[in-house]
DNA sequence: TCCAAACTGTCAAAAAGTTTACAGTTTAAG
DNA sequence: CTTAAACTGTAAACTTTTTGACAGTTTGGA
């Protein structure tokens, strides 16, 4: 993939295509595109940072562990998604490990090029702003959900955000094409495997989703759901 | 409280303390002092937004709703800590409800003179960033813990962290002066009042706390087991 | 100084979730 | 085409947490 096909592909980018053209094309005009395999790790949470990335293909597994080797996933981020802004910011560590969850392509920008962008424009820092703030509210999403709502209710909210993400429609609704076993999504919501089963079982005779293995479809009776608020079931 | 004693109050605000003199003294030329009786709303979720805040006396709740009616806190704000800029820039309503948990003396900065500051010195965009960077790393620590840790260890660290904000020392240890019931306890972690007194009688039998009305005591022990880890109990 | 409101302590029953265990299914890779 | 690895399905035993219930304690005003 080279930097013209990365071009394209940032066509997706909303956050991208909010930039005025010229800091748009500055920003990316020192990057480098580098692809992964399934499974690479593109840096551990506590590393320095050294860069802004963004998924041009694939899928990134955002993820930490506990002391005791548990892991938690945060999110996958789909094609079109910018990372890596904070710990370029604060000058800490990675706040996570982030690792190509299929085969994968990112776009890397150098912690210079950004701040030699921000030195030029600094109208850059409000779109970098607006970057950060889409996480805060993000995160204050999930930390409010998983106090406030059930745990079907929680999980049926991850999928609708799965599908956001990598949904794509087929005959039957939306199919979350992404590699999600059970144990994942477990992960995801801090609860186990089998529960997630369960729960997943009791989807799938509500007629809301259907499971494939490793992928799930979301039903339009899911989706009506969902905008009717998801208190029962 | 005039202006003047806010300017004192402020110097222990750790991120006004890091703003350039001719910055930090712009931010607050024009800002008013608040004051709010316990139990006032400063402003609720889903307003919107017009001012940054920052509580110079006193503590703030910062809460959210379901909607069928359970409370979830957020966290409570110590004096020296600022608020309500991820509305202000992303132009989004009001991510939280916040209300005076005590009686509570704010200083708001309107969105205009931010905007107005920003526009001489851009170089405080920078320190905006820096206030949002402490957020995400904040809400990430509770995202992950809440799926990483059991729920002895995630009170325990709501303690510390409760501690650091509002903690005075004492001959048994550190008190947290905050009016801290129980039922809020529970609010912040997610789980109901009698499972926050079963913990919190764990904790005092293994003089980790000890526990007043409304009150909590967190013991030298208590600070060792932390640095050590928390692991087991 | 007394009362109502707010808060704590405790318990038993019920619900929810985890763990352990194992058999079956699907997939990718040689 | 075969096989190992990854994943799903299920169930019983167990642990954790919630719920509902009620008695007791502390506090802050009238």
């Amino acid at each position: 993939m080279t930097l013209d096909d990365a071009r394209l592909t940032l066509q997706n980018s909303p956050w991208y295509c909010q930039l005025p053209n010229n800091m748009a094309e500055k920003l990316i005009s020192n990057a480098s595109v580098m692809p992964f395999h399934q499974g690479d790790v593109i840096h551990w949470q506590f590393d320095d940072s050294c860069a802004l990335y963004c998924v041009l293909q694939g899928a990134i597994k955002v993820s930490s562990c506990s002391w005791e080797g548990k892991e938690a996933v945060l999110t996958y981020l789909p094609p079109g998604a910018w990372f890596g802004e904070i710990a370029l910011f604060d000058g800490q560590t990675r706040t996570h490990t982030s690792q190509a969850h299929e085969n994968s392509v990112l776009l890397k920008v150098s912690k210079n090029d950004v701040m030699q962008l921000i030195g030029q424009h600094p109208a850059f820092y409000q779109h970098m702003i607006t970057l950060l703030c889409e996480k805060v509210r993000l995160l204050m999403a999930v930390v409010e959900e998983s106090s406030l709502q059930t745990l079907p209710v929680r999980l049926a909210q991850r999928l609708m955000m799965l599908a956001e993400s990598f949904g794509v429609e087929t005959e039957k609704g939306v199919e979350i094409q992404l590699r999600l076993p059970q144990e994942e999504l477990g992960q995801m919501l801090g609860i186990s495997r089998q529960s997630v089963n369960k729960l997943l079982k009791q989807f799938e005779q509500n007629e809301w989703i259907e499971v494939a293995y490793r992928r799930i479809v979301l039903t339009r009776k899911m989706q009506q759901a969902h905008q009717a608020g998801l208190s029962k079931h």
